[in-house]
DNA sequence: TGATTACGATACGGAACTGTTCCGTATCGA
DNA sequence: TCGATACGGAACAGTTCCGTATCGTAATCA
């Protein structure tokens, strides 16, 4: 059924890479609103056809975009929680440079917010990125090291919200000293001896 | 100078904040790149000539919105930094639901970071909301509540982004248990015994 | 070699939106 | 009553962009 016999010049397959990465690069700079396809083939270097052999609309580039601009996480395990979670936050493995995903990820939030389509590949992309982080806190509880009276939806957002939180709404820094007086302070706010 | 004597019929001041509404809800609805001044003009009940006589572009009119859509919060003091902390973390002044303002506040975003103009208007914004926060935060150190080793710019984050990052990027419930789980854990953190 | 397909480049139709400018009407001060 | 201004509604031109079509060329297979 899919074994068709592919006859005359066969695809540059490298275009394909191209053409996502260019598109990234410029919702990076000019958000999704000033993104345009002629704008996305020059960057690439291929005529707009080039891209429409590939994805059927605008839309659906930009959904392989984002999908592809993350790469999943591998849940740490260092023994502590502390060391687990310094692991985890470290940095980001991406075709991007931390600088442009910041400017990504709010487009992204912002079309999910509009487009359903684009919400559920949010969530999907979401729920891929908070997997590993929920991993290394349940064995910090069965460790000891989490009071099993809390809400481990909430510790998790503690740990990853101050992060995100520079990284979209405020722009401050992220750096190492920041990293570890959060994690120090959320160690020892959810050790297990705290009563909520 | 400004003391020109207005002759003829005076302007219908309730057209500018219905005006304004109108935008905001659009936004909510569509976002920013779906957002028309027809639509708008539509929604408010007014010819797009009485918007343009009000505002040169939809520049301009969408930063009057925004900075008209969520009113500046004051900084409690109840004695206690928990006290503070929950009647701070409440809820939010605005002519527009939360439901609204969670699919506005990332349009905003995501426009402050490719457009400057859009960009400074933004992080007045974000200081004038941070401002009460920081005023419960050092009336804190001063109670010796907090430990004035931290910096207090990270502990601001801590407390506040869970909420946000929720408000944005999960569509998590922010309700009394999550709040009180937030503020428990983060002030147990930043007690002055703990060591970073 | 010839058929076939992909390539970059370019032009095009259709649709949408912006910003402006007309109407005819309504509401004010003098 | 009269002049001045704002109003809602409608139309307009200019621009932008999407998605398609077409061009000549390049690469692969029969």
């Amino acid at each position: 059924m899919s074994s068709q016999i592919r006859r005359g010049r066969p695809r540059n397959e490298a275009c394909t890479g191209e053409i996502l990465e260019a598109a990234l690069h410029l919702v990076a700079e000019v958000g999704i609103a000033g993104l345009t396809m002629d704008a996305v083939a020059s960057r690439a270097g291929v005529g707009k056809a080039t891209i429409y052999r590939r994805w059927t609309s605008k839309e659906a580039l930009m959904l392989d975009a984002w999908m592809s601009c993350v790469r999943k996480p591998v849940a740490p395990d260092t023994g502590t929680l502390q060391g687990d979670l310094e692991a985890l936050l470290g940095g980001i493995d991406s075709p991007l440079s931390d600088r442009e995903l910041q400017r990504v990820f709010p487009q992204m939030i912002a079309a999910a917010k509009v487009n359903p389509e684009v919400a559920d590949a949010y969530r999907a992309f979401v729920e891929q990125r908070r997997a590993p982080l929920r991993a290394v806190l349940l064995r910090g509880v069965e460790r000891g090291e989490i009071d099993p009276a809390l809400d481990l939806e909430v510790v998790q957002d503690l740990v990853v919200a101050p992060l995100m939180y520079r990284w979209i709404v405020t722009d401050a820094p992220i750096d190492e000293p920041m990293i570890r007086q959060v994690i120090a302070t959320v160690t020892a706010g959810i050790a297990v001896r705290s009563a909520v």
